[in-house]
DNA sequence: GCTGCTTGACTACAGCTGTCGTCAGCCTGG
DNA sequence: CCAGGCTGACGACAGCTGTAGTCAAGCAGC
């Protein structure tokens, strides 16, 4: 298992560095502690850490470490989603359900995506 | 604001009461405790977090306190699922589809309620 | 060769959560 | 009236996260 605790920051951070590629913690204090004014040891803390947790890899390129995610960062929501139905719906998708009808705006592209997911549930019914 | 942070343990034992009505530490301790191996203190300390935080309620009753919470369980959840998604997910909900689309299984139940969703969101677009 | 910026490793600290133990007060059966 | 049980208020402690300062080693230029 990789599959440590992370934080909502953290989270943040791995996204940013799954979609950036490999970066430098110069890079990253650039593109993403900027922003939100974090100082460098702060990035370099997150940083060290989400490599300690196997979330982060390194490797030295010309005297400097380039960090890149083993995974994508696609994979890396997929899996935040994950945990948090199994972990605090108990597995359950119904209160998801509720929000979108009860509170969530979806958009169109929202909407497409969720009839294409109905028509593929369906599909699977019949054929097993 | 009502709208303290609150962790999952916590979560399930607010969830706990909001769904048994009034209940007595005693009967915390005994319906949602001891499945869970938890020490009468550790119970009565997070149904105190919980107070001081807004999220529960008590009264007493013949010399003992009476909690109750004032959302319902159904609330909690939708609560919960909007805080995950505008933290974590930054609002949007594709990765939500996309998990379910990937890995989730979903139920007859859960399908059709998705449906009706769909169903829902459809005659919204046309009369606005 | 010395000086100064860049990079990384370490250390620190506070707040939140999860877990308890303990102490003091109140009530009830003897 | 006294002992033993419930109850509730507190105090504690460890682990995780968010945030940061500091120190030492390395490289770049003068």
């Amino acid at each position: 298992m990789t599959a440590k605790s992370i934080g909502d920051q953290e989270l943040a951070l791995l996204r940013y560095v799954a979609e950036q590629g490999p970066v430098t913690v110069a890079q990253a204090v650039e593109g993403f502690g900027a922003d939100r004014g974090l100082a460098r040891s702060t990035v370099l803390t997150m940083m060290d850490r989400l490599r300690a947790k196997g979330h982060l890899e390194r490797r030295r390129v010309g005297g400097v470490f380039q960090y890149s995610s083993p995974r994508s960062s696609g994979e890396l929501l997929r899996g935040a989603v994950h945990s948090f139905v199994e972990k605090t719906l108990d597995g359950s998708l119904s209160p998801f359900v509720s929000y979108l009808v009860e509170s969530a705006e979806v958009s169109d592209q929202e909407l497409a995506e969720l009839e294409r997911l109905i028509a593929k549930l369906h599909s699977q019914r019949q054929e097993p």
